[in-house]
DNA sequence: AATTTTGTTAACCATTTGGTTAAACTATAT
DNA sequence: ATATAGTTTAACCAAATGGTTAACAAAATT
């Protein structure tokens, strides 16, 4: 699957590779020769480059969550106003994922599997922090502006309400009976309706 | 772990071993030996009771989807008047993810892995409709008691608010760095918080 | 030009894993 | 008591799988 001008660069071309297998399908589904062949390349210079498995799926993981990180830091660290960081987040993150369908799944089914990586990924240096997305939320309710809930509650139900389609997106093309087609126009008509939720519920 | 009069039912106690294996650790991450290690019964049983890993799977996951789909049903096919229905829905939904926590999680993380399988449920004669509650939406706005909004959007939105917690546990704990008994306490507020959250932001 | 280092491959290997077989055991019917 | 059908187990098996090795090729270094 290499339309480049071949081997501009092997490791890269295996974390490429192993990221489309990976993110498909999981740690546990994923085989190093389809891993392999996807990067058109001996399955021993998979090793050569990562020496395990486990090491060449961290590498994956890393590379995936470092791509999904600054998106969610947008909601909690950025000195604009709640309104209008609910509205630019929502934007941004929908369409991003639309261009990563797989990484929100793969990220929280891995971290699910393997609890121990949440802990080294909290230890990291750059990893957001609630903080500051709460002081603002407070501040907002002590003005009078909105209505009193935990700053918790809301980014369970802002990430909830942007994140939910794509980590589930078969069970509601089944329930809503929407073709793919469909299922795109009413994710695109998200980036700004879901804003739109989440401020007329909390606004005073 | 069978702290029952022992084998009331060996078929049934595989079906159970298998259920809490596979929804801890997916159909890849199972191992045969460890259902049977988990069931307390010779390898050879599961396959003589249910053939194959796969149609062993499958026994799972008809059970599981079964036990979720009048959860859901309740949103769609109801009668009561349409705030009611969503305050039910959470509260009952919410209190019966508590008691099976792996679930949600299990039944989306297979139906991302294999595409087929929505398309059996589909099929299946009582598969859940949406087409009652879009009615129901859509007299409502009609009769001006609540905003305009796609009957499709408002059950994205009343299913990831209500399901997503559960999804995302690990990811939610570590960005609001709360430990279990925190979390637990956040859960059972939603109960419900998300029913507000969700009738704020649609009546007028 | 000679040689060391790096990159790449085919052939192998040990273990794991889903699945089978045939024998043994148990309970029930005859 | 004994044949019979259903249940359970230990021992095997073949294929798949992550990983290794040794030989070879291509750069890079001297």
């Amino acid at each position: 699957m290499n339309t480049d001008t071949k081997d501009l660069n092997t490791e890269s071309e295996i974390l490429n590779a192993a990221k489309r297998i990976f993110q498909q399908k999981g740690m546990d589904g994923a085989r190093m020769q389809e891993i392999a062949d996807e990067a058109n390349i001996n399955k021993s210079l998979l090793h050569y480059y990562y020496r395990s498995k486990q090491l060449l799926f961290e590498a994956v993981f890393r590379s995936a969550f470092s791509m999904l990180a600054p998106q969610l830091n947008a909601v909690m660290n950025d000195d604009s106003p709640l309104f209008d960081k609910i509205r630019n987040f929502t934007y941004n993150y929908i369409s991003f994922v639309v261009k990563h369908p797989y990484l929100p799944n793969f990220i929280i089914q891995e971290l699910n599997r393997n609890p121990e990586f949440v802990k080294n990924l909290v230890a990291e240096k750059h990893f957001p922090t609630i903080d500051k997305f709460k002081k603002q939320v407070e501040e907002q309710i002590a003005l009078g502006s909105i209505r009193p809930i935990k700053a918790e509650q809301l980014f369970i139900n802002i990430m909830a309400l942007n994140m939910f389609p794509f980590l589930s997106a078969p069970l509601i093309k089944a329930f809503t009976k929407t073709d793919d087609v469909n299922f795109k126009q009413l994710i695109e008509a998200r980036k700004t309706e879901v804003a739109d939720f989440i401020i007329n519920s909390i606004k005073i």
